[in-house]
DNA sequence: GCCATTTGACCTGC
DNA sequence: GCAGGTCAAATGGC
């Protein structure tokens, strides 16, 4: 379901890319034709998938719209979320909303299910999985407890097998293009390690935030593509992002501690607002599996970090804006223009004031 | 020069 | 002793 959720957000975004540019493609009747058609494709595909599971015990909205299992499902959505969506997409993300009316009482079992296990919350078809422990982050995710780094101390105190702060999500690769890199959750990574893990078959990469040190955000994340399903990464939170409480962090306004863990689900295919900079890869999805441009081993060696572990950040963080955006633009809009300035004129006013968040 | 990634080594918990 | 998590030097891109 939640590839059908990112096939409408997909379309949501297809039309807003169009009604950007429809100035400039109104003299283009071919090009306008081609995006008409692209998003006609889209949402008859969502349409289709939607007719098929509709409304059944299986459906479940996009995990970006979960909060609290015990809230009303509009209150779930995070105020910058939502925010966002008025921006890109709400209109269509309503209609979604309003149209799943077997959402409520999924969320209700759900609610059970995550007191059953702990603070978890599962969601099931879709693969979505959320897991997250009742002891807070900060606690869980002391800031000494980073190792060799942490002070005089020689000793590194670190936890093992501590679930405590744990918040475990399962992302979907994206149904388009590039299906290695999980998706953006609106923070900035750094990539500090990665270890083959006994037992699988790919590697997991572990993450700290980009501002750790200035900040002293505590918030890691460990991403790892799951063995039996190669297209589903889980990743792994740890500790609650500090950076952006700071007065002199980074001013773009957050998700809530613990939504962007969602919005990393809920970005699939879809650009965070902060990202101007996943854009591209977004758009990369729409080249399609075999599509040339950052698919597979080429993207995935030059952002991410290596193989499975592909950081939802992709490449050099916050930089990723290299993503063959005006690759696409040229096909799409025959604009001419090859630089990746070639965003602003698709978005120009989402670009973010601070990209490194 | 700064910052991010890579990767081997190190450290610690089990 | 092993496996997982982290460090930090080396390297590279911008």
């Amino acid at each position: 379901m939640d590839d059908t959720i990112s096939l409408i957000l997909h379309g949501c975004k297809l039309g807003e890319e169009l009604a950007l540019n429809l100035a400039n493609l109104a003299n283009q009747p071919e090009n306008l034709s081609k995006s008409c058609e692209e998003i006609i494709r889209v949402f008859a595909d969502a349409k289709e998938r939607l007719s098929f599971h509709q409304l059944s015990t299986t459906v479940y909205p996009h995990p970006m719209l979960f909060r609290e299992p015990h809230q009303d499902l509009q209150q779930n959505i995070d105020p910058i979320l939502q925010e966002w969506l008025g921006s890109s997409c709400s209109s269509a993300m309503e209609t979604l909303l309003h149209q799943m009316p077997g959402v409520m009482a999924e969320r209700s079992a759900l609610g059970l299910i995550e007191s059953k296990v702990g603070g978890g919350l599962q969601m099931g078809s879709g693969g979505l999985f959320i897991e997250s422990s009742s002891r807070s982050d900060a606690q869980a995710m002391d800031p000494s407890d980073s190792g060799r780094g942490s002070s005089s101390s020689s000793k590194r105190p670190r936890k093992r097998n501590d679930d405590a702060g744990k918040r475990t999500v399962r992302v979907p690769a994206q149904l388009f293009g590039n299906t290695e890199i999980p998706p953006e959750d609106g923070f900035t990574w750094r990539k500090y390690g990665q270890k083959e893990i006994l037992g699988s078959k790919f590697p997991r990469a572990y993450y700290r935030c980009t501002h750790q040190n200035l900040y002293h955000c505590p918030a890691k994340k460990q991403v790892q593509r799951l063995d039996d399903d190669p297209f589903q990464f889980e990743v792994v939170y740890r500790g609650e992002h500090t950076c952006h409480m700071s007065d002199t962090a980074p001013s773009f306004p957050r998700p809530a501690p613990g939504i962007a863990q969602e919005m990393a689900q809920a970005m699939i295919g879809q650009p965070p607002p902060s990202a101007a900079t996943s854009l591209g890869r977004w758009v990369d999805f729409s080249l399609g599996p075999g599509g040339s441009a950052g698919s597979s081993s080429s993207s995935m060696a030059a952002g991410s970090g290596g193989g499975a572990a592909g950081p939802s950040t992709g490449g050099r963080y916050g930089k990723e804006a290299d993503y063959p955006i005006a690759e696409l633009a040229d096909a799409m809009f025959n604009s001419g223009s090859s630089s990746t300035n070639s965003m602003e004129l698709i978005f120009p006013g989402d670009q973010p004031s601070d990209k490194n968040n």
